[in-house]
DNA sequence: CATGAATGAGGGTTCATTCAT
DNA sequence: CATGAATGAACCCTCATTCAT
């Protein structure tokens, strides 16, 4: 048994300690892997209660998704304070996202692993989270980009690619980071900085990298 | 049924045709949820067929993170021109990579999403491919900034670890691509690049980006 | 289906009854072609249930042979008077023994025939059980020797091949008996008690058969 | 593999090649745990010859029962040398049955083992067997009464029934010879017959054992 | 003759889900 | 409210058996 057993608690709680126990299960397992057995096990509860209050394995999941999304957002957004200038505030919210993620695996793997590797019911609410998110920071960048009087017009789909590419970039290289022994979480995050605002700094710029034939030996936008 | 049913094909061929169907249901459904009799179905033999041939699912898994694996090693090695500049190549590369990746999507989606979300059996199949490729960008970092003639002496982890985080930008970004229509891998390609190269330039420069509290408007290292 | 079906029935009533199914299937089809689902049919239940109490087709069985193992020792220990002469006690408790296996063929079919055909999980069950019964004659035999003033060092070994022997001569005797119209059970132990208790006095007064070359005529060890 | 591979032989050697394969598989797993593939591969042929020599895995199975019971019956036929008298002739048939039990164990299990386990298209070849075996004791029971001048009225269906319990005997204990090490044929035979012998004595002598209620300490009819 | 190719049928096991108490 | 009891449906895997070459 997972948690510890007590009777008689309001529904809401109750409700928590399922989904505690399903993301925690989802994240490791996968949905399919995960049975409601486990589930209702490491919740301490029995099975028939998980489905009295969730209905399926299907609303489960939906709800792990919703409620790390939520969370996930929140987060980010409590970690940017609003009046700074917007280059700060980007910063500020990946550093809020990373820390988040970092603190909370499960409830990452479940956004971005598990949720997306399964069919059309979780695919939608991945989406609406995912666009909550780019949609921030897209805000974020071209908000400082026009600070900066320089380049406002951005593409939207690239912002999004931008995002793409650096939550996979980040992911490569937090599991690096552990698995290389001498290698801090912070170093990572500041490496994964350095490699990547020089490159916003240019497209904001409108300095793009170009396959121009006679590019040689000096890497980058400058001779 | 899947497919066509022509009897009494050489091994070979039946294997290769259990593998196609393989990757597609395994890519499209997940390890879990990918069923046996489907994948058979797919290939148009019986399920004893594949079990005579490929043994299990796990080893028929670890068949199709093999052989992606290596298709996509060869394509990204046959894309680059050994002669040209480091930053060709690495471009080369990359177009090369977004383009096998968007041709085969669901050898990506085995490779990427279910074979890194499933236990030990299959981590080291992917380990061992993501290891060349990393070494493969490793090299040309170094090639780079040897021919730039700058700061040759970037420490072996740094470059590892930004080796690593373009890996795994351009992993995300493919997957991100298959997903968003109208994405060519010309502009995946291109996007990373944007993303990447000048950050890279300014590392190779000894310019790292800084958490400088001044920082305002313009992002990025230079005023 | 096998049994009537009365639904809901408490856990160690239900186990009991696929003991029963289990022991049946097992004893007259063997372990390898007893089926699960024969066996959950004749207990009257889903093949889940099965599962859900008895975990697998191995300790289904093992749980077999542990129940009848205890019965039959229960049933020869019962059938003994302790305070009697050994040799009394010894014959009652062959007659507990093939009373009891007489009336549980099945039973008796599992422990002797079908624990013993295969591998290891099962043959330490049986072990303990033949080790416990072989103890306990032993021990009467070796108690009316000694109470006879005669012999009494018989090697441990040789009372073992006795009871093989006794067991085999009372199987085929059953059998026969069984499918000869008109002899009793009660009869075949009669008969069985004739050919083998003098055999035994014999043997414990140190008079075994001899190869002599001058035998002739008059079997026995007697001129 | 099994066996050498060497092709073009003829049918007869290739029929007992297969069926010393198919006995030493079927002693050893037993009737349905042994597979046709396995038999197959350690006879060094392909399973389709198997099926074009032997028909089926009961034809194949029924075939290795007649082989081994022929050979069986045929050695303690060839241990007996008929002009002695009728106690050395069972004497010289249990030695003989031991020994060719002993030297063949996977023969014998499939005879006494595995085929009993299983439904009647085997039992019935067992029985022929175990007829002709039993009518031969019989007979020598009788013809030893004769000899010996006494009780020439044995039942005769006391007789066979002792004739079955003897058999039975030398059944258990030739297993259990085979399965104890450091027991030899001789050692077995001589068991028996001292436990058997002695029996057939007192009965030919019209001296059974009773259940006396005043037997005490010593065994068996004499006082 | 001999074999590689192929399969219908069934067995052990698990899982999401539901009643009856 | 909460739970022990129970199951239909599937899934992975194996086996005896047969063609076409």
């Amino acid at each position: 048994m997972g948690a510890v057993k007590s009777k008689r608690m309001p529904r809401a709680v109750r409700e928590q300690q399922m989904l505690d126990a399903a993301v925690r299960t989802f994240g490791q397992r996968g949905y399919r892997a995960a049975s409601m057995d486990e589930i209702a096990d490491l919740a301490g509860v029995s099975k028939p209660l998980v489905y009295l209050y969730l209905n399926s394995k299907e609303d489960l999941f939906t709800a792990c998704i919703r409620r790390e999304a939520a969370a996930l957002t929140a987060a980010v957004r409590a970690g940017v304070r609003p009046g700074l200038p917007a280059d700060r505030q980007l910063w500020e919210g990946l550093r809020a996202f990373f820390t988040h993620t970092a603190q909370n695996p499960d409830g990452w793997a479940v956004l971005h692993r598990q949720a997306r590797t399964h069919g059309e019911p979780f695919a939608a609410e991945i989406t609406a989270m995912r666009e909550e998110i780019v949609a921030f920071v897209t805000q974020l960048i071209v908000v400082a980009a026009r600070e900066a009087h320089r380049n406002p017009s951005l593409a939207e789909r690239e912002v999004a690619g931008l995002a793409e590419a650096l939550v996979g970039a980040a992911e490569s290289l937090a599991a690096w980071a552990n698995a290389t022994p001498g290698t801090s979480a912070r170093q990572a995050a500041a490496t994964l900085m350095n490699f990547a605002w020089a490159g916003l700094g240019n497209l904001m710029e409108g300095q793009p990298w170009a396959e121009a034939p006679e590019s040689a030996g000096t890497p980058g936008p400058r001779p």
